[in-house]
DNA sequence: ATCCCGAGGG
DNA sequence: CCCTCTGGAT
């Protein structure tokens, strides 16, 4: 799919350039994951770093002062819940053995984990198929003219029908992260977006 | 003053 | 379906 390279040439390899790419390990993935949303990934970025430097394993996670990790993620907002959520899931993962589930049964049935979260952590940290679609995504694959539909499940088969299986993980983040930061609700910066010439929805001054 | 935003609960 | 959680951005 044409757009989906040109935003992998658009957003390249360096990984901390990218909102929670740095984080290559599935559960510190999850856990960045869960701490995205309403949140810049700079910020997710800089809360991920501070939790795991303060509890290494999910282990320590599940077993910490849950006053303290409010505080650590209170920067990334909603942070009574998501601290709530992180404490859940390191206790159930520290059941697991330590070990994150692959499959989006199993991971959707992880406290505060969604089915965009699920496929967050499928494709980028486990390599296998799936696309995240939040409200960045749907926005973006509208005013692209790929889906006329409003449903989050129905966007994610249409963009999946597009890419291939195994593509799926250098995509996923590029294509929040371009929803972010140029394909933006109010104010699309289209004269920066690489997207621009094949947008129906472009504007450019 | 209102919106943002994913997940869960009613 | 609708509502809530948070503080920051607009």
């Amino acid at each position: 799919m044409e757009i989906l390279r040109r935003l992998a040439e658009a957003y390249p390899g360096s990984a901390r350039d990218l909102c929670e790419l740095e984080f290559a390990d599935p559960f510190q993935l999850l856990v960045a994951t869960i701490l995205s949303a309403q949140c810049t990934d700079e910020r997710v970025n800089m809360v991920t770093r501070d939790l795991f430097a303060r509890y290494p394993s999910p282990e320590s996670l599940a077993a910490a002062d849950p006053e303290e990790v409010e505080r650590i993620v209170y920067p990334t907002g909603f942070f009574r819940a998501k601290a709530a959520n992180v404490l859940k899931v390191s206790t159930a993962v520290a059941e697991r053995g330590g070990a994150v589930p692959l499959t989006m049964d199993e991971l959707t049935r992880l406290p505060g984990v969604g089915r965009k979260t699920a496929n967050v952590v499928l494709s980028v940290a486990f390599g296998e198929p799936g696309l995240p679609v939040d409200t960045h995504v749907a926005r973006l694959s509208k005013r692209l003219g790929l889906t006329q539909s409003g449903d989050p499940v129905k966007i994610e088969a249409e963009l999946m029908s597009w890419v291939p299986p195994e593509e799926t993980g250098p995509l996923s983040l590029r294509l929040i992260l371009h929803g972010r930061r140029v394909c933006k609700a109010k104010k699309p910066d289209c004269p920066s977006c690489v997207l621009a010439d094949i947008c129906p929805s472009a504007t450019l001054p």
